[in-house]
DNA sequence: GCATATTGTCAAGTATACTTTTCAAATTGA
DNA sequence: TCAATTTGAAAAGTATACTTGACAATATGC
């Protein structure tokens, strides 16, 4: 794949809609563990996971996730 | 993970730009097969995945992917 | 008709997303 | 200050994305 990376905004996003977590991740169907390792970097979501988010973070996918490093 | 799935209409924007799978794989670093099997259905794209799919065909990523069978 | 390009698919392997369980630390509030 | 909530993180397991190599089928151009 690519070497670029995939960044995103979701805690400030998750933060203006005072959902915890626990909550979000009840929201779109995974675990809290799961939204915490996006958030804190640790791995990049499936796109179906991207658009869940940025569905019930009524935000634009675009708003949440943007492309790092890209190019090479 | 949420039962929801991810539709696209990569055939046909990769055909809008008279790109083959071959061409469109080396533009965003994937091999062929994945593009093949990301536009017949068989399994969803990263979130990166699509991102770039997005970027190098010039569509708005909403364009190109749409939650389908969403609320259970 | 023949050669080449394009696509679908399959099998086996690797990489990574996601789960489950668990612990510790920081935050909040009564 | 104590209890409850929230978050980060780690380890081990499962599911799925992606690779590599290969073969067949169709389409395209000469």
């Amino acid at each position: 794949m690519s070497k670029a990376k995939l960044g995103n905004r979701l805690k400030v996003a998750r933060a203006e809609k005072n959902l915890s977590q626990e909550e979000l991740a009840r929201l779109v169907g995974v675990t809290r563990q799961t939204i915490s390792s996006v958030e804190t970097g640790q791995y990049c979501p499936s796109a179906l996971l991207a658009f869940l988010l940025a569905q019930k973070l009524e935000k634009p996918i675009t708003d949440l996730f943007f492309i790092e490093g890209d190019e090479p």
